[in-house]
DNA sequence: CGCATAGTTGAATGTGCTCAAGCGCCGTGG
DNA sequence: CCACGGCGCTTGAGCACATTCAACTATGCG
């Protein structure tokens, strides 16, 4: 978890993440208070109170964003990906919890800053508009997708949620891919446990719909087939 | 279901929706395309594939919020309150639909009129990522909420969610309000059946902890309890 | 090698779902 | 005015499915 200043030129991903809206001397001052730094998997990102840097790029790897209750019970309600956003903005009293799931990069910034950019910049305040709702999307079908009833419908669909975000082409869905969350994680996403989830895919691989490569590996022998679970 | 034109003067939410961060001649240029409408109970404000008035601000009442699957199966995914946003920004391929609960007004604008106000005013896109991060927030929430084991733990919930809703002063929460939601909706909502929350409701009544009165109204008597089943 | 952690599998329990009947309310029409 | 039918809500019985508790295996790390 290495610190280092937030260095655009050596950003990945500078064409696709908000920033790429700003002109030159905006991103400067960005980076004068941004903070690039690498985790782990399991490290910490932002932790449920901090107000310093509430707010973060992804740049590299993955993150689960999640809650986190009384009794320490930890629910899973986003996934984030290379160039998402981390962390709420005008949001003081939500207890996110956002920890990495793979090996990545993020880039952080102090909440005000951003807010106030947001206040003179309206180019980053539609582009970062443009990406919440993509989220308020993505967090609706996670809505749709765990209140299907059965165990089987969820993971499916699940499982193709993940075929379709490690594909490299958008029209196409990968046909291998690996699990980036361990069973505890996708129970804590699907809403149930741990066993369910084991005992589902199992299932799913007795009935020749998918194949299990190892604990994380995932080949989908039969699309149409967990299609047509899911509904 | 009669139609006028959106005149600010009369809005009730001037202060409080998002057109209160512009100007006067702003407001004017939106006043020439929008459209002001009431709604009784079950009118669909947005259809699922509208795209020309894809936008609204809730003005009066209350709204759902629902995905629509193939077989006609509704989800409610979110509800809307006074000064609320109904309808996507930049998300054409979203299938949601916006159906009023009880009798309600809501201003229209057509999408890419707003849209091209967000990149023209700054004031208006930070205003509205406000709100859309509000919305994330709440959505979240309903993620947390759903995804409780337990019907009585999601009901009780609800309830709670309600009881603060309908109350005028944000300190306090209401102990008797009326369901906006039939058993139906609010089976919807938790991802229950119909059943499971009337048995769920009358079980909450049986041990004390809510009466009920009629089939809508509720009186919460033991708050605490209520919060102890959530958990 | 041995321990710890993650994952699988089994048996028993419990909870929500399904199917089905019955109740109360309200508006319609005879 | 009352009978009727529709609709929303409740209640019951049986069943299917996920959870729980528990043992066991596999994998990875010291």
């Amino acid at each position: 978890m290495n610190d280092g200043p937030a260095f655009c030129d050596q950003c990945t991903i500078a064409d696709r993440a908000i920033c790429a809206v700003l002109g030159e001397a905006e991103r400067e001052e960005l980076t004068r208070y941004g903070r690039r730094r690498r985790y782990s998997r399991g490290d910490t990102i932002i932790a449920a109170g901090d107000s310093n840097y509430g707010f973060a790029t992804l740049i590299r790897g993955a993150a689960k964003i999640a809650t986190i209750d009384a009794d320490g019970t930890e629910r899973i309600v986003a996934l984030a990906h290379p160039a998402g956003l981390l962390g709420q903005l005008f949001a003081p009293g939500d207890d996110l919890h956002v920890m990495a799931l793979t090996d990545s990069e993020a880039c952080l910034f102090p909440r005000e800053q951003i807010e106030s950019l947001v206040n003179s910049h309206p180019a980053l305040a539609a582009r970062m508009l443009q990406e919440t709702t993509r989220d308020l999307g993505r967090a609706r079908s996670l809505i749709d997708l765990i209140s299907k009833r059965k165990s089987t419908a969820r993971v499916a669909a699940l499982l193709l949620e993940f075929a379709r975000a490690a594909s490299p082409a958008a029209c196409h869905d990968a046909k291998a891919f690996d699990l980036p969350l361990s069973r505890g994680e996708m129970a804590q996403l699907l809403g149930l446990t741990i066993e369910t989830v084991s005992r589902t895919l199992t299932g799913l691989e007795r009935d020749g719909l998918i194949e299990r490569r190892g604990a994380h590996g995932i080949v989908i022998r039969d699309q149409d087939g967990l299609t047509a679970l899911v509904t």
